[in-house]
DNA sequence: CTGCGTTATGCTCAGCCATGCCTAACGCTC
DNA sequence: GAGCGTTAGGCATGGCTGAGCATAACGCAG
């Protein structure tokens, strides 16, 4: 033990996650509509994906589980076609998402301005 | 696949994570904070530990994985004795915490009252 | 009809992390 | 000194997840 990874020249960071689940499994969550994001920024998921710096098989999975646990359909895609094809999301979709941002926004910036009081940047 | 576990029967909920962390390890966090509380309440490890129903173990390691990476002491224990041992927090314990539980309050709140707003609830 | 880039999906494997099991030391009580 | 409950830590294992690899279908361009 005692691996002394953490080695203390580093500062310290405030992080936070914000999700939605249901029955246990996520639903939603920040990672996601960045990826949903992404996907409607590059008209497609490959591109998304590599964009995000995820496996497109990762990225795939997501956006799949994402719609079961939704319930919704939230891409239209085509396969084919000269640019082989393309990724686009649904009304839904993007509606799902400016909800969830508009229940996550601030969090983050709260929270930094709180933690550099508490901790003034060090410990 | 679609083992259609995601029943939509129970309802949606948001969910969120703080915690800080440094070069990519987590320094405290809300659940560490929890258990640190818990020993303080109990006076003893293990009685946290099984009172946030958490294996001995995994408890013990968090706490020695915290001190190391906050750099400081949280617990001053004792093996032996008519009770068999005990721990307690040490001062500088019980401000870290203070500490992460001002900048964390009241988060989850606000959250729930926003998410009410945008998702009603339902979906 | 061949090639290309994308969507779509199955399968395997490695790595990580939690859990569990085991042992030792400690110090009080009887 | 035997027993008990706790702190302390090594070690094995199993499960989950992500990552990688492979493949098929699609539809336009040339």
């Amino acid at each position: 033990m005692h691996d002394e990874a953490s080695r203390h020249d580093e500062p310290l960071m405030i992080r936070s996650k914000i999700w939605i689940e249901r029955n246990d499994v996520v639903v939603l969550s920040d990672w996601r509509v960045e990826l949903l994001e992404a996907i409607d920024a590059h008209g497609s998921l490959r591109r998304a994906a590599e964009h995000l710096d995820v496996p497109y098989r990762t990225a795939w999975d997501r956006v799949k589980a994402t719609e079961a646990a939704l319930g919704i359909r939230l891409l239209e895609t085509a396969s084919g076609g000269a640019d082989g094809g393309s990724s686009h999301l649904t009304p839904q979709a993007r509606e799902a998402c400016r909800r969830f941002r508009r229940v996550s926004s601030g969090v983050q910036e709260v929270l930094a301005r709180r933690f550099q009081t508490e901790f003034h940047g060090s410990e």
